[in-house]
DNA sequence: ACCCGTCGACAAGCCGGGCTTGTCGGTCGA
DNA sequence: TCGACCGACAAGCCCGGCTTGTCGACGGGT
């Protein structure tokens, strides 16, 4: 027989009010019971805790030594559960952010440091990948939510619009339209993207070309494109793009950024997360997005109402 | 409802291995048990701790939280009963000693060491007292064993002597004596003895006045002497006393040592401690004793019989 | 000195909770 | 589509923890 918390919680009791009957009130049992419990607990360690010398009850030294032991444990289990809870809660543990490029910029330093100040027991744990690995990475539990640009996912994947950037033009400094004020989109026409494939990032690729088919033309693309080689090729002049307007802050060399014409193109950044087992914490990063897309007016997305935490 | 240990390694058994039907194997009940019995501690911290998707259990992260608690309980649980056992073997812990001057100059400190060797986790505290108040120190469980020399105690209190010591004539180095090679002890008959208040010391005042009383004569008092004042005394030239041999190593200034004639008298040095709830470590410590008074050549007494640890 | 109050242990029976057996629904692989 | 496997549900059993009743022991009060 193992001992059990219950003999620890009644042997605390009797060993603090030194008298079995006195504790037995306290405990709301039968003064008997203890004396059954304790005993139990003895014969299983093999050791006298309490000395009973009618009238009054002493610890041995191993009683007090097990005493101090029983009380850590006790507050141990305790506090184990209030954990649980507050992991459940979605207040403390970790939450693990899988990420793209288009993320990086702006939006996740942010909402990390958001995040921080409104739940500092959560840790996060953040992690760059491609658009095209974020279902795999959730499926597997590699990761509890994602950011990514908006695109289509399976059942079982759910997703909410974290903000809505503007897509701005991405030249080499020494191109033509890097000195225009605002640009066309049309006049990118005979111009050759560097646009990653869809596979790595379907969202991103789609919002380029449905910019692009809004404005009645189907970009070139550059096929040897590919990761961030594609700011190389953007920067040596070998093509231009459309990017996230907060890639301004962490703007490569040799690139300029040209506004274009309003009312622009956009690109949704999402976070996304699995919808069976989402991480209890997800709920609350959903609400801190939200918080902090109204505190810094990001715009949010038409399409909102499309997915909704569990 | 409260948790218990019983629940944690159903659980930790369910999470580790993924599975309740083999995990029921392990702990030995039916897998319909561990359902209700993880089901019940679910229920009462309020939190969900596996996703059972049939085929599959995974830990939730509440869950991944609590297993790591669990598991840390669970050895914290039986680390806690082999602590307190080895506490009752006497091991570990700690053994409060009180001593008496007598034992400070050799007896004390030798035993220390040895016990330190013997049993490196066991605690040793030390606390000087009057041979008088040991009874009292006992019974109030102010210490585990006390060192003093032999004297009558109650039934309650048991006893064993650790060492024979021969006494030697204490004088100022001034004295007549002083010089001598050896002095017979009636030469100390006019003498005046600088002996501590028999209710402070009996044993030693016993020891010192049988000795003269062996000797034929009735040592006369110094009724101001008390404490250590004695020391100055006898250093002071104002009176004699009896002292064990073991003074030498911590020989106050001004005091001689002088050898009494053989066969001289002694004094018993004793163990002393409860004899109902005597601390797990007083055993060890009086097997403790009798290797080192063997390694040391140091007499016993032939009174040895008298007292028997429980 | 006696008696009564109090305390913990022992004994026996009850009763609830944990375990078992039996079964079902759901999912995955063949 | 079927069978195998898994966990949950249901019902009954049965052991273990609790209760009631009692005793012996020690202390304090009168």
């Amino acid at each position: 027989m193992e001992p059990e918390l219950r003999q620890m919680r009644y042997f605390v009791a009797v060993a603090e009010r030194r008298s079995f009957t006195r504790a037995a009130e306290d405990v709301y049992v039968a003064q008997q019971a203890l004396s059954q419990q304790i005993k139990a607990l003895e014969d299983t360690l093999g050791v006298r805790l309490l000395e009973r010398t009618s009238r009054r009850v002493e610890l041995t030294p191993a009683g007090a030594a097990y005493l101090a032991d029983c009380k850590r444990l006790l507050a141990a289990a305790a506090r184990a559960g209030r954990h649980a809870r507050a992991v459940a809660a979605g207040e403390v543990g970790t939450l693990r952010i899988a990420y793209t490029l288009t993320a990086v910029y702006e939006t996740l330093p942010e909402l990390i440091a958001h995040l921080a100040e409104r739940l500092p027991k959560l840790k996060v744990e953040t992690r760059e990948i491609f658009a095209g690995d974020v279902c795999r990475m959730l499926r597997d539990d590699r990761c509890d939510l994602a950011l990514a640009p908006r695109t289509g996912y399976p059942t079982g994947i759910d997703r909410r619009t974290v903000r809505r950037e503007e897509l701005r033009v991405a030249v080499g400094d020494g191109h033509p339209l890097a000195a225009a004020p605002v640009v066309d989109l049309v006049q990118l026409k005979g111009e050759k993207f560097q646009l990653w494939p869809r596979d790595m990032a379907p969202g991103y690729y789609d919002a380029v070309i449905a910019a692009c088919r809004g404005a009645g033309f189907a970009p070139s693309l550059d096929e040897t494109a590919s990761g961030s080689n594609a700011w190389a090729g953007i920067a040596a002049g070998r093509g231009v793009n459309l990017v996230v307007a907060s890639l301004a802050h962490q703007l490569p060399r040799g690139m300029t950024l040209v506004p274009l014409a309003e009312p622009g193109p956009g690109l949704c950044l999402d976070a996304v997360w699995r919808a069976e087992h989402p991480h209890p914490a997800v709920p609350r990063f959903l609400k801190g997005c939200a918080e902090l897309a109204r505190l810094r007016g990001w715009p949010a997305d038409d399409e909102q109402l499309s997915a909704r935490p569990a």
